[in-house]
RNA sequence: GCUGGUGUAGCUCAGUCGGUAGAGCAGCUCAUUCGUAAUGAGCAGGUCGCGGGUUCGAGUCCCAUCACCAGCUCCA
């Protein structure tokens, strides 16, 4: 999250933030000194606050069970009333490898840190942990808190290690604030997109295809109006669409180096004796498609774009809604330049993001990933492909963070992330530039020497999926689309039958004119079927009446203001036609 | 995949000590013809995720499995 202040404004709410910060690193002291009296045993990892609390890593026997959570925070109840003085106190190295003789992750801590490193502890009675701090002063401090959950986490986030124990919880100033946030949590829940997704109708996710969505015909409507806006965008930048198979022979995936990197994430099949594999990337068919004819320096740079399906094997316990599933259409274009135009290409395609996004109102932040462990291509070809992005940011003057060892096994890459409705980001547009692909399919064009070279090729998403997309937008907009998205705009809801003639006649005209209508003719009261419309969240509903039917007018009522008052059905129509066109974000 | 938790009607949930499943909303039928967020009555709807086991008897206890949720790992 992104958030400006002013001078003064801002040197406060830092200062609230930092003691915010020591109190919920306090809070997980205090909470590992609850484990250690409850559960002798367990030994300690390590405890940070975070953005949203804090949590602390346990080695322990026998794994803490959700009722664990209501003893342990029984226990730092009492250890905030004992109101135990937090001290520092710093210590030689062998004094701290003394004092952490039955703490081994501990042990491993200190003896990471550089010699020159100032080892601190905190003490608050008989509890001690090696700790940089700060800290609050008092175990009192700590008294609006609450444990959250207890899971499971890798030490030193790596799978290889052993699984700890992890409690998170969180913890603010005062008992208000901790309220406030719960039911922030709350009200989040009541966005996510899983469940709007089943209560509008727009898609689902069945025990019969975990990680494989449907999408109904509501959904279809958002989708395809992204694609269609998607196309228009696109062509507007010079680029044109292909469509390439999902299944293909199982030796292009050998050549194009993703049995090598990627075969894990890959399924297979057979087709007449002979190995296929379902495409979990679009590149290797583009490369195909490149390749058809012989290029010329003056048709580069090419933008293939191409909306294709892709599947991937995702662990079960990582699939999440539509945000993480293992079918998905990638928005997907690879550009095929001369080396000159790297610069050039990468800065359109991040200007080409940011002016996406900005028509959704999404904020967003970018990384830079660097070459990971399991890679192909030299060090130089890297060195210099990362170079070229690190170069475009500068240029683009964009905030990032380097995300270092975490590009794609071909090339490094610019990453784009959306948050979702509790603060999660997911990432979603990507820029990654490769030398190898190019290198393994032989891609050639010819130079103005006449000579062949080889084409540099950037391989990038805006929406990244747009079933993650989706997921984002539905969030974002907890489900109340702007209106030029919205799978239903207009409702026209007639008060009684005799209305019927009329409101169809409107209905009729507000197909004709395109806009997405329903009508609404069931002998109910009105206040029930508003409140229906008003539930699935379709931006106008026209009340049709006696007075309507005399004026020739509708009333209009607006999912957001309410009644709005009655207008000419042309004017309506002009308005909606109007902030549809404008992709109006208030409509 | 790993750790913890959860699976009961389309949705949200109740179901006591093991004694044979219930509500609200949604759906259907009928009545009602109504002016800006719920008209009334009636009807129908369940292999209690799936498979084993214990028991005279299992939604409830045990085992296994699948899916989902939170997190870790991984990723668009």
């Amino acid at each position: 999250m992104v958030i400006y202040f002013h001078d003064k404004e801002e040197d406060t709410m830092m200062n609230q933030m930092n003691e915010l910060d020591a109190l919920r690193h306090s809070a997980s002291h205090v909470m590992a000194q609850a484990v250690k009296r409850l559960f002798p045993g367990v030994k300690l990892a390590i405890g940070p606050s975070i953005e949203t609390g804090f949590y602390y890593d346990f080695d322990a026997d026998t794994p803490f069970i959700t009722a664990d959570l209501e003893k342990i925070e029984a226990e730092m109840k009492k250890i905030a009333k004992e109101n135990l003085k937090i001290e520092r106190i710093e210590l030689l190295r062998e004094e701290a490898l003394k004092l952490m003789a039955n703490e081994p992750y501990k042990i491993e801590l200190i003896n990471g840190l550089p010699d020159d490193a100032v080892i601190s502890f905190y003490k608050q009675g008989e509890f001690v942990d090696l700790c940089a701090g700060p800290h609050v002063n008092y175990t009192s401090k700590v008294k609006a808190f609450k444990l959250l959950s207890v899971t499971g986490a890798y030490w030193r986030g790596d799978s290889a290690n052993k699984m700890l124990q992890r409690i998170y919880g969180t913890a603010f100033a005062n008992k208000e604030a901790l309220e406030e946030h719960l039911q922030r949590l709350e009200e989040a829940k009541k966005r996510d997109h899983r469940k709007l997704g089943r209560e509008l109708d727009l898609f689902d996710i069945y025990e019969e295809g975990p990680g494989f969505p449907f999408f109904f015909p509501k959904g279809m409507v958002l989708r395809n109006l992204l694609e269609s806006f998607w196309r228009a965008e696109h062509a507007k930048c010079g680029y044109t669409e292909i469509r390439t198979p999902v299944i293909l022979n199982e030796e292009l995936w050998h050549r194009s180096g993703h049995w090598d990197h990627y075969k894990d994430n890959m399924y297979f099949t057979r087709i007449d004796e002979n190995d296929y594999a379902i495409k979990p990337m679009n590149c290797p068919g583009g490369m195909l498609a490149f390749k058809r004819r012989l290029h010329s320096y003056r048709d580069l740079p090419q933008r293939m774009a191409e909306l294709g399906l892709v599947h991937r094997h995702e662990l079960s316990g990582a699939l999440h809604g539509l945000m993480r599933v293992r079918c998905f259409t990638q928005d997907d274009a690879h550009i095929f330049m001369t080396p000159e135009q790297i610069e050039a290409e990468v800065l359109d395609v991040i200007a080409l993001i940011d002016r996406f996004y900005k028509v959704f109102d999404f904020k967003y932040s970018v990384e830079l990933s660097t070459r990971p462990a399991d890679s192909m291509g030299s060090d130089e070809q890297w060195e210099a492909a990362t170079n070229a992005l690190k170069h475009a940011l500068e240029v683009n003057k964009k905030d990032y963070t380097v995300n270092e060892g975490d590009g794609a096994f071909y090339g490094p890459k610019i990453d784009f992330h959306l948050e979702d409705s509790i603060g999660r980001t997911w990432q979603c547009g990507t820029i990654q530039l490769d030398f190898q692909m190019p290198e393994r399919f032989d891609l050639a064009y010819i130079g103005p020497d006449g000579e062949k070279h080889r084409p540099v090729m950037i391989h990038r998403v805006v929406f990244g999926s747009i079933e993650r997309f989706i997921a984002i937008l539905t969030e974002h907009f907890a489900g109340a689309f702007p209106l030029w998205l919205s799978p239903v705009q207009v409702k026209v809801i007639a008060i009684t039958d005799s209305h019927h003639a009329y409101a169809s006649g409107v209905y009729q005209a507000l197909r004709d004119a395109g806009i997405r209508s329903e009508i609404d003719l069931r002998s109910e009261k009105i206040g029930y079927k508003i409140r229906e419309a008003q539930l699935e969240k379709v931006p106008y509903m026209l009340i049709v009446g006696d007075k309507e039917m005399e004026s020739g007018a509708v009333a209009v009522r607006s999912r957001k203001s309410g009644d709005m008052g009655s207008m000419g059905t042309d004017a309506f129509i002009g308005m909606v036609l109007k902030a549809v066109l404008e992709k109006a974000l208030d409509a």
